[in-house]
DNA sequence: TCAATTAAAGATAAATAGAGTCTTTAATAT
DNA sequence: ATATTAAAGACTCTATTTATCTTTAATTGA
């Protein structure tokens, strides 16, 4: 069990589409350039990106992505379901009534979500930043 | 990304060999009837948990499967990494210096371990049995 | 209008992991 | 010795993930 290796790459082009931050759309060829994957490989990811509303596109000339509206309110979370699916991690076919083994796999795995729902990309953004800009000042 | 079917295998195997709590081992026969899977399959599972000291085996006539002595330690996380391995959800083949994205990952994945490591087996066990008192007793 | 550019969609293929079976080997009790 | 039971290995089947190639649709700007 492992998140998929699309997650990851979907983390970093939202980062990476997050610190573009002169209004102008990023082409998918950049974004591939940069973490060395084929366009059309990295074009599935970001059109899911799109369906979940995290990002827009624009073809044509000068199109690409750019980050939604609701940028500074996007989790890892919401990167996360929209690549994975909103599907638990544990599922059993039967559910029985009272189901004890369930409960506890269920309230671990919402744990987990509940910190990712937490952690919003702005504020690693800003880190990013931060740390950039204090080592540009020395 | 889910929990393998195999982890909840083992999760209801643990359980039930927690029961029958007369010190005879369990076969792997009655185990898989159980639930309803082949003893071969089923098998590879008990060697898992085996290996990881969960449970002891004895081959042979009147042989199978116990719990092991650690019994009332045993919690939902140590099934899980005998049967998914001990690996994280998240892994990044670069690992930069002071990584943000992979610390968020791994934060919230240790939320979730941790609530898996303090939910016991034998807690369940405990009370599955009282709700069936509880039901005799009417 | 027309050509260049760019995302979206679909078909397909290759690689990996998960689920499951069958057969052989080793250990144990009677 | 023989029956019984776990362990191990080879193997098959299926589903998912990763990835490529091709076609279609939308947009810009000359
Ligand atoms: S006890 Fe819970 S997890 Fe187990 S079979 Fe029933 S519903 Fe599924
Ligand atoms: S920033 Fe972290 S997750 Fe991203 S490539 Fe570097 S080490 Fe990996």
């Amino acid at each position: 069990m492992k998140y998929s290796n699309a997650t990851n790459y979907a983390l970093h082009t939202m980062v990476h589409i997050m610190r573009q931050s002169n209004g102008e759309p990023v082409g998918v060829q950049e974004l591939a350039a940069m973490q060395k994957l084929s366009p059309t490989y990295l074009s599935k990811i970001l059109t899911k990106l799109t369906k979940s509303g995290l990002i827009e596109s624009t073809p044509g000339v000068k199109g690409g992505y750019k980050i939604s509206r609701k940028q500074k309110e996007i989790s890892f979370l919401d990167v996360i379901k929209s690549i994975e699916g909103d599907t638990n991690l544990f599922e059993c076919s039967i559910h029985h009534e009272g189901c004890l083994i369930e409960n506890v796999m269920r309230q671990a795995e919402d744990n987990m979500k509940q910190e990712l729902e937490n952690k919003l990309l702005i504020d690693i953004v800003r880190m990013a930043e931060e740390k950039q800009t204090g080592i540009q000042s020395q």
